[in-house]
DNA sequence: ATCCCTGCAAACTGTTTGCAAGGCC
DNA sequence: GGCCTTGCAAACAGTTTGCAGGGAT
C-alpha cells in the first residue's frame, strides 16, 4: 500500500513500519532541502494543508517522538508552553524571540563557545554536550 | 488584622493590600539572607509546611504573579513544565541540569559575554537585555 | 497470525478564569 | 460602602494514555 519507496526504506530500516501516515509526514517534513522549525500544532496544519485528509494527533505525537528516537529530529529547549522540534539535527544553536516566537538558527561557527568560570567539575562533564 | 509591620509597608506602598496569605508568602520568600528558586508546587508545599493553614492555588498564583510584576520576583526562562521564579531579582544567569532538574545560579562576571556574530541589527537590540 | 500502529476519547498537568463571599480602607 | 482579594470549581492548552479496531509483515 505505501508509495514513496525513499522514505518507505528509510523508515524500514529504521524499524518502523512505512504506514501511510508516516510517510505522510516524511512529505511535509523532509521533502525540502531546507531545515525548519515547527510545533505539532504546526505540523498538524501543514499536513491539513498538504493533503486534505487529517492524521490523528495521537498519532502525530506518537511518530513525532518516534522519529526523534531515532535521529531525525531533535527537540529545541525553549521556555515556551509548546514544544519545538527541529529538522536540523545538526549540531547549532537557537536564539529565541520571545516576543515574536520566532526562533532563528545559530551556526555553531557563529558563537564563541560559551565560557563558564565557575561549575563544578560534574557539571562540566555534562555541559560538553552543549557546547 | 495583617501583623509583620515590614511586608505589611512594602506591601501597601507598592499598592498592594496586605492580605494575611500574601504576607505570608512574602515570610516563606522574603525571611531569609539567601536567595532561591521555586514552583508554585514548591511554594505551595512550603507555606503548608511552615503554617498549617493552606492558601488557595489560585491565590497564590495571583500573588505571586503581582509580586513578579512589581519586581519582587524574577520569572525564570528554562525549558520545564513547570515555571520557576526567583527570589533574587539581580542581574545573574542560571544553568538547568536537566536530568536532576537543578537550577544552578551563574554569577553575571562568572561568564565571558555571549558573542554572536550573525544576528541581525534588529535582534541584537533586542539581546543586549539578556547580556 | 502476530504484532505494531492508528484514532478516538478520556485523563493528566500546570495554569488561568469567573464569580460569589469576605476583608481592607 | 466601595473596591480589592480570596477561594472554589470549572475551563483551558498541550500532551499522554488506554484500548479496540485496522494494517503491515
Amino acid at each position: 500500500m505505501p508509495s514513496n519507496p525513499e522514505y518507505t526504506d528509510k523508515l524500514r530500516k529504521s524499524g518502523l513500519r512505512p504506514t501511510k501516515q508516516r510517510i505522510k509526514i516524511c512529505e511535509v517534513l523532509f521533502n525540502t532541502d531546507k531545515t525548519f522549525h515547527f510545533t505539532i500544532n504546526d505540523l498538524v496544519k501543514m499536513i491539513e494543508n498538504k493533503v486534505n485528509e487529517k492524521i490523528s494527533l495521537a498519532t502525530v505525537y506518537n511518530t513525532i517522538h518516534a522519529f526523534e528516537k531515532k535521529g531525525y529530529l531533535k527537540e529545541i529547549t525553549i521556555n515556551s508552553s509548546q514544544t519545538y522540534f527541529d529538522t536540523n539535527t545538526s549540531n547549532h544553536h537557537h536564539f529565541f524571540d520571545e516576543k515574536e516566537k520566532e526562533l532563528i538558527d545559530l551556526d555553531e561557527k557563529d558563537i564563541d563557545p560559551i565560557k563558564i568560570k565557575k561549575l563544578s567539575q560534574e557539571k562540566k562533564l555534562n555541559q560538553s554536550k552543549f557546547l
